[in-house]
RNA sequence: CGCGGGAUGGAGCAGCCAGGUAGCUCGUCAGGCUCAUAACCUGAAGGUCGUAGGUUCAAAUCCUACUCCCGCAA
């Protein structure tokens, strides 16, 4: 099967190095360009990309996707995969495949449509997500759906460890379709429009938390922003406001403050919030390296957060 | 050279702007008190103030270069 997988993130790896390893062998990848990255704005290519040319396979960096639509064509394709790619694709691009084309998204659509999907699913509290597989259509993550397996969240579950499950879960997914792709037992099921959401991308600012919310919601935002986009507050501290990231673990605990007011008892520090309180372990200050909180009462004194 | 913060005994910080041989909160060790404790009291050890130069009678403090850590931004 002539295959050209489309992909940037490192959820992908996995699968594709299981295309590598299993086939069908993609006759090539299409990913982001390379992108200033890091404190230095160093020019970085996407893991996937070193991959791909350290095992031969033939890489396109288009600005628009669009832009390759000849190139593209000329491979003949049976199957385009997507998974994680970051850019959307233009209608003259979901007609190149022969067969069909396939996008694998991490969440149990047509929950959390959009590219914030792991993270939604810890924040919402659900006790289970996976990966979907599905065909492409014009409007975002709203294809029928050909298959999904789903895994359970942990109660300490962060967006990290989950995406990491998931990068591990999304290659049999995928083999289980091009299976059923091929010998022409592949389910279509529409998906039920009512039941979908959408999940915008995340920025740093929305890792801010907002200590009016229930101290449930809280601990759970932490978790599943941890380690994008993060957690964070201002610390009052000389009475000027400094950046504050929160980390998890945070517990909760039954103890009555004013919605981001501080308690500070024994070297534990914790906050208030709209109902309940959360004890933080691991904070780390602007400018600073990650540190337990003790270790932050011992140098700074804040006295609220906002 | 994208912008910015930082490097001070084991930990987290102050001191630097207006140079004059180092301080706070802890930890560690010894002893004391206590039924007991992450409690309290007494004492002790532990730092060539990131590295290398420079200015000066004198540098943690001023100047230069370098190394490393971190935040923003991507």
């Amino acid at each position: 099967m002539r295959l050209i997988f489309i992909a940037t993130g490192e959820i992908a790896l996995p699968t594709f190095r299981h295309l590598l390893e299993h086939g069908p062998r993609p006759v090539a990848l299409v990913t982001q360009p390379d992108k200033p990255t890091g404190r230095h704005q160093t020019l970085t290519p996407p893991a996937i990309k070193v991959e791909a040319l350290a095992a031969g396979i033939p890489v396109f960096q288009p600005e628009k996707i669009g832009d390759i639509t000849a190139e593209l064509a000329a491979l003949e394709p049976e199957v385009l995969v997507v998974m994680a790619y970051g850019q959307i694709l233009r209608a003259d691009i979901l007609n190149l495949a022969s067969k069909a084309i396939i996008n694998l998204h991490a969440s149990l659509l047509p929950k959390y449509r959009g590219a914030a999907c792991i993270q939604a699913a810890i924040d919402a509290g659900d006790r289970e997500t996976g990966i979907t597989a599905m065909h492409v259509v014009r409007e975002l993550d709203a294809g029928d759906v050909i298959l999904s397996k789903s895994i359970p969240i942990a109660p300490d579950e962060t967006g990290g460890s989950l995406h990491d499950r998931l990068a591990e879960l999304a290659p049999s997914v995928l083999a289980e379709t091009l299976e059923q792709l091929a010998a022409g037992t592949a389910p279509r099921v529409p998906q039920d429009a009512a039941a979908s959401s959408y999940i915008s991308k995340l920025e740093r600012e929305d890792g801010r938390l907002d200590w009016s919310k229930d101290a449930a919601a809280l601990e759970r935002r932490i978790r599943a922003y941890d380690p994008w986009p993060g957690a964070f507050t201002l610390a009052t501290e000389d009475g000027r406001a400094k950046r504050l990231k929160i980390f998890p673990p945070v517990t909760v605990i039954d103890q009555h403050l004013s919605p981001g007011g501080i308690a500070i008892a024994a070297g534990h520090l914790v906050v208030g919030c709209g109902s309940g309180a959360l004890r933080l372990e691991t904070v780390q200050p602007d400018g600073r390296r990650k540190m337990s909180a003790a270790d932050y009462l011992r140098g700074r004194k804040p006295t609220a957060f906002a």
